[in-house]
DNA sequence: TAATGAAGAAAAATCGATTGTTTGGTCTAG
DNA sequence: CTAGACCAAACAATCGATTTTTCTTCATTA
């Protein structure tokens, strides 16, 4: 059979991204720290070259402040920020979501329902939560997908990652944990009855609450 | 004296970068066409490595096409990727505007005056286009500025280098110009009444004709 | 004692060269 | 004559070393 080279066909450059990116959601690195780019290159055994390349691109997607000659720091977490950060989403997947139910077809209707299944029986268990979470981004990627506006997409992705930043930053909030659960399959529901004004509504109503739960992040010392 | 090492205190890759944005919005490079890095390299008389960063940050703007390990490619043109671009501008402008005209204050009104007085008086001869260009992009920015949303400013910043990259390729319109600078004393004019609704809609207006002008670029073979 | 400036150390930016992958052409077997 | 495998040239990705810049510390002077 012969050896694989690679584990998954892409460059170092593509690799080390993704693994930032995520690490930089997820909060292993501490707000408003300073990246030394010579102590990643060993924890992540990745050249320089890749290596600065990821950095520009998460500069480029917000994830990272890049300033000039001086290298690159992790943004800090500011109230304010989270602020705008969810009523942007609240803007953005609203207007999303309407036109993706107004454009939706049954594909994406059979798709919707496959997404929030495999939602509802992730597990949460702590050694799950990766998992959890990729289902949860596909599924609300999924539920404005066919919205018919490329950048739009684009721009809800990028506020996505933002937000988790702050959301995995937060202290776990079982009650209101199982209402937002809740709310994903009402969400499919309306979307299938094509109901757009309520399940605008809804939408509003679950950021907002996801919203309530990420601000704990900022506001408590931890 | 001594010769001073640089023109402006920045690096080499943000030098490059500013150069290449430039240059891809305003069509110096043919659409769909395939970057050949080793050329750029000697074009702009530039090392491998800030070329390579450059390029990285302006494909994560969304301003080139990165291919896994096949290099970058500069995006095709193509009406509804226009169309889609367009949308968002009227979309997330419009929501800008109204809220910049309720959170402005006298010093903003200042700026929007001198913004659009230097706009005003800037030429339009073929050899004082980057001017006129830069005056335009600033007073659209400084329409918007105080909608206290960084992200949506941001958005915005995006999608008028899109929009531009196909705004700058169509064949020039006298007439529809004429009443495009119009519209921007008008719209300063409804700023400073704080006309929200008025605004709003003389910015759908003002994209709408502007896309009309941009969209003879992508019909036309030229 | 505080302010200023210079030297040294640390870190980022950049370069030149090497390694690996893709592409397009050519040759051979069916 | 066609399909598939192989080879070589071109190009992108990556590495290690060098240069440049910034930050820190310490000595000097007012």
């Amino acid at each position: 059979m012969g050896i694989p080279k690679r584990e998954v066909s892409s460059t170092a450059s593509s690799r080390i991204y993704d693994t930032l990116r995520q690490d930089l959601i997820n909060g292993r690195f501490t707000a408003g720290e300073k990246i030394a780019i010579s102590a990643l290159k060993e924890r992540y055994e990745i050249g320089l070259s890749p290596l600065r390349e990821a950095l520009n691109r998460l500069a480029a997607h917000g994830l990272l402040i890049q300033e000039n000659q001086r290298g690159f720091r992790v943004p800090s977490m500011e109230r304010s920020e989270l602020d705008d950060i969810a009523e942007m989403r609240r803007e953005l997947e609203g207007m999303a979501l309407e036109r993706a139910i107004r454009l939706g077809d049954a594909e994406w209707e059979s798709e919707l329902l496959a997404a929030a299944h495999r939602l509802k029986r992730a597990d949460m268990a702590p050694d799950k939560v990766e998992e959890w979470e990729h289902f949860h981004a596909c599924f609300h990627r999924t539920l404005v997908a066919p919205c018919g506006s490329a950048w739009l997409l684009r721009f809800i992705a990028q506020l996505h990652d933002q937000f988790d930043r702050y959301r995995r930053m937060a202290p776990e909030a079982p009650e209101v944990r199982r209402v937002l659960d809740a709310q994903h399959g009402e969400l499919v529901e309306l979307a299938l009855e094509r109901d757009i004004k309520s399940a605008r509504a809804l939408m509003d109503d679950h950021i907002q609450r996801s919203y309530q739960v990420a601000l704990q992040g900022v506001l408590s010392p931890a």
